[in-house]
DNA sequence: CACAAACAGGACTAAAACAGTACAGTATCT
DNA sequence: AGATACTGTACTGTTTTAGTCCTGTTTGTG
């Protein structure tokens, strides 16, 4: 299926609340809008957090906002944060190559395949994901996002 | 990581053998030059040969050959062979398209990733991945081959 | 300073997906 | 008839994922 792990799904359900308001938000405060239970969600950011795409702040007060302006976040950045680099092939590990290139015949070609799946993503922006949510009772639009996107924690 | 599964990976070096000896060839033939193991090709082949990629013949010289012209082949084809439609979300069932588009305020967006996804796999082909065998000795073409994407069955 | 709010890191468990194998059945050729 | 080779499906052990929980650290407040 090539698939996004869970996570990486829920976590654009977040990020998106997050995008709304720009402030600092604590995970608290994101679960309950979201309606992602927040252990799911504490654990997504604080793995968004570690990889730099947002930025943290502990104490009263404190918790997880944008660490550089949103509008330029792409897919790629998000999925990379949660799942590492994009790799289609088990051959390819952290470093975003194939660590192989020099030996496997093939390696060149499945490093192709990463490429191209990963510029076509570089494409898409967190902000084009946006619900269209003025146009929706925001009620209606969280029961949506969770009965779809984040399924496990229906009562 | 947005993994292909492993018998996908096995799949392109079978495929590949193929491609080399484009006549009918038998499972255990194509086990034994690829060096994946019998039963895993076995399984590969009838799936492909099930969705069409492939066709097979039956019984005493019997195996299994393209079903078309291979040039045209691309990787989409390879994997949504193997592992059903691309699509980066769960919602996304079958169909190929999301089913929950009238409901769900981030439908179109999803489906946008899978489209974007999809054609860029679109554009690499099968025989973009046929390994550039001439300068290699079958043996050690083979050994490599196995040893990083059919790790499985090495001794 | 004591306490509460809030993040950090990691360990743990249950459930799902996957990989790999096996086997009984059917078609085809000689 | 018998050998070859594909078909379909079921089974099992392993790995990955999802989700939760706990313990520790940082920071603001009275
Ligand atoms: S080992 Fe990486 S593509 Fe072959
Ligand atoms: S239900 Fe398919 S994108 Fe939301």
């Amino acid at each position: 299926m090539l698939k996004v792990n869970k996570l990486t799904d829920y976590a654009v359900v977040v990020l998106c609340d997050l995008l709304r308001g720009q402030a600092l938000r604590s995970a608290a405060d994101l679960a309950q809008s979201s309606g992602v239970p927040l252990p799911t969600v504490s654990k997504i950011l604080k793995q968004l957090a570690r990889t730099g795409l947002l930025q943290s702040a502990r104490g009263v007060n404190g918790g997880y906002g944008f660490a550089k302006s949103p509008d330029g976040i792409s897919m790629t950045e998000v999925i990379e944060a949660l799942e590492g680099p994009i790799a289609v092939t088990g051959c390819i590990e952290d470093s975003g190559d194939c660590e192989h290139l020099h030996e496997c015949p093939m390696s060149g070609h499945w490093n192709a395949v990463n490429v191209a799946v990963r510029r076509s993503l570089d494409e898409v922006r967190l902000i084009d994901m946006l619900p269209e949510a003025r146009f929706m009772d925001p009620e209606d639009l969280s029961r949506v996002i969770v009965a779809r996107h984040a399924p496990a924690m229906q009562a």
